[in-house]
DNA sequence: AGTTAAATTTAACACCGTTAAATAAAAAAT
DNA sequence: ATTTTTTATTTAACGGTGTTAAATTTAACT
């Protein structure tokens, strides 16, 4: 059975989830696949291509995963739908968000996905200006929270020391910064919740410019 | 002339600018110190323990360089000049954002920015958990937006090849995803005003949150 | 001046990404 | 069926990484 870029990726996310991205080296993926390490290099040009390969690759899983991706009715459902659908392909892996910002997309077809969502929101009324904002926006807002997010788990509801000891940190403090104390709490849980409603923050915020456009008619 | 931390922490920044978050090495720092690199060792317990300082540095420079920033009279205002103040912070050096992204802060002087903060926006009429979901949005935007931007740049002004590429392609694949291709041209430039728009997006959003509430009355 | 503590160096360890050359395995061509 | 060629992998090595332990220098205090 020869090695393969799928068979390489596939392990490649094994070993990312064991030990996060900075336990993530060729020499630990060769061995998962019973390999000498410079044999990945036939398959890939560098250990960027691959990473490059595996963010481009979660971030299609993020599409691909939502069949109701092109049924839904209003552009506030995609947008909600695309936000909601990112995040939870980022945290089926560890340093999933990190790994998948700023890197080099190789598959054609994430513009095939933007194409339809530009799309959606230029015939709702919004200009291809606006409608790029929009996007960003949201995917900036999703990539940036996750990676807050994950840096302070390391496993998936699993705390990580230095972020416990933050919060007991607080509760020190709370005679001084009693809002900022009881906010931490908040911060460090119900991530789901606290994700959705800034998404619906954004949504609404995008909503009142086409309102506002609307109305200079 | 002995080591402190404040020196060192002074050098690794000029390192850091110099070669990225990669090229952020103890031996390369202890060289522009004329020093042994287990010299470090003595001032910072680990690399991770003076990464966790840079980041809260660059954080607390983002508070500190806004001599306008207890002088704000609404929270719009407040919210603009908190994310643009920080973007530009972050701007400051290379792969900066990705650098504060998800670090253990270590200065309690956050707290207290964060403290009033707070403040300006439960006072304004926003519960705390409002109030915190605003800005944890506002932030996680921000980190979003610039580690994207630093991404496709590796010195300011002096675009990546890969993301040069990248255009490239667009131009190819026009004919298929014409609104795409447009948008490619727009995503990798005018950083700044699509950066403001999508702050002013968020600003519409908490707004809204705000007056959504007041009608429940 | 002698003792203690602080700060730095030397030497080494285990690991990293990557390259060049030798080698094995598979496919194609004769 | 044998040779030739292409594909795939291994071995060996290079220069670099964070980090530790021990020896050593520098500074401070008694």
């Amino acid at each position: 059975m020869p090695l393969d870029r799928q068979l390489i990726l596939h392990h490649a996310f094994g070993v990312l989830n064991e030990g996060g991205l900075e336990g993530l080296t060729l020499r630990k993926l060769a061995a998962r696949l019973e390999v000498q390490a410079p044999a990945i290099y036939w398959h890939f040009k560098s250990k960027q291509d691959l990473l490059d390969e595996m963010g481009t690759q979660v971030l299609l899983k993020a599409i691909e995963d939502e069949p109701k991706w092109r049924e839904l009715e209003t552009w506030q459902e995609l947008a909600f739908v695309y936000c909601t659908s990112l995040r939870r392909t980022f945290l089926r892996h560890r340093d999933g968000a990190k790994m998948a910002s700023g890197t080099y997309l190789t598959d054609t077809k994430m513009y095939e996905a933007m194409e339809m969502s530009l799309q959606r929101f230029t015939s709702a009324g919004f200009s291809l200006r606006q409608a790029v904002v929009a996007l960003t926006t949201l995917y900036s807002y999703t990539v940036g929270f996750v990676i807050e997010e994950q840096a302070t788990q390391i496993a998936p509801g699993m705390p990580n020391e230095q972020y416990a000891l933050n919060a007991r940190d607080q509760r020190v403090n709370k005679d001084l910064y009693p809002l900022a104390a009881a906010a931490g709490a908040e911060m460090f849980t119900n991530h789901d919740s606290r994700f959705e409603e800034g998404v619906r923050l954004i949504v609404a915020g995008i909503a009142s410019a086409l309102s506002l456009a609307s109305k200079a008619d």
